[in-house]
DNA sequence: GAGCAGCATTAACCTATGTTAAAAACGCAT
DNA sequence: ATGCGTTTTTAACATAGGTTAATGCTGCTC
């Protein structure tokens, strides 16, 4: 756990109320974050407005926008607070740059990065073969602790379908 | 390039013809599979017989179910080679075990894991924010080259709708 | 160049989800 | 408990995409 001490000791720890956002789609961010308390949704805003939520941030995550920590674009997405949240942040070339000095770090970023692979890849499968109906199902088996806490309106941006079509598929026959 | 050295040197190189498959939905297989030459699709079918496309690979791309590589479950889809196609095969495991002794290596190994994050995340952005049009504008934009060579059947199949879908979508006013 | 196989298009109808708007339920502050 | 703002549900209608089946096109083979 020498990255956990890293982030920890030399990270910068920053307090967000429910409702702030960490940074928002287009700012450059070259930071990643690591939860330590609290729960954020990271969306996107399409040009006509439309929402829609990519992941939510437990405790014990780590999020940041890729495109922004490689420097290749600015933030694809915002990340905003849907509870009082506790994050440590830290320069993402800090994290490459101690990663080529420390082998065990360098090890635990490829953990990290199996780890993020692996779930866009089940999201992805998701998105792909699944109805709204099965997505909101599974949603639900996965963690209905998460599916209690959040509004119809985010689980519905989450899903890709409006809260008037999750209200429907909760109650049809 | 160390790691390329490692795959061509070590990896067994192996050849598909046309519609053969590398593996399957369901096998065990913990190689990662560097393409040489050739074009492949690597796709999902779900209970009902419903087939999806999950990706096509081309030259010089890296593929494995990293589900099975990492032994944690059997290959979540199957790999077929839509031209005939020359793949060298590597164990997962000893990809892993190689990055634990050098540095180079496990920086390759993060070098790749990052540009498969941001290529997920992409896909993830278009199934979740854009209709099946703006879908194929995208790939049609992204790699014409690509686009020409496939059937309508396997286009569709990676937007995510049927091939009826998409003639309507080409053709519609 | 006739016949066949596989792929692409078209048409007709069906279903899931979107949109808008109104009504109902809930949750908090006083 | 009352009232207000927010969230959820319901309803009515619109649209994208699915399904099935028929038709048309392309390129082989003989």
């Amino acid at each position: 756990m020498e990255l956990q001490n890293l982030i920890t000791e030399q990270g910068v720890r920053c307090h967000f109320e429910k409702g702030a956002q960490v940074f928002k789609q287009g700012d450059d961010c070259e930071y990643i974050y690591f939860v330590e308390h609290g729960l954020l949704k990271a969306f996107y805003v399409t040009a006509s407005g439309k929402e829609t939520i990519k992941s939510f941030i437990k405790q014990h995550s780590i999020i940041g926008s890729l495109n922004a920590a490689l420097r290749l674009a600015p933030c694809t997405f915002s990340l905003e607070a849907l509870d009082s949240s506790v994050l440590i942040r830290f320069p993402f070339s800090q994290l490459l740059e101690e990663s080529k000095r420390s082998m065990s770090i360098s090890q635990e970023v490829v953990q990290i990065l199996l780890g993020l692979a692996l779930k866009k890849e089940r999201r992805e499968f998701e998105l792909l073969t699944l109805s709204a109906t099965e997505r909101f199902n599974n949603l639900k088996r996965a963690d209905p602790e998460l599916v209690k806490k959040l509004t119809q309106n985010d689980i519905a941006k989450y899903l890709g379908i409006t809260a008037v079509a999750l209200s429907r598929i909760k109650h049809q026959g």
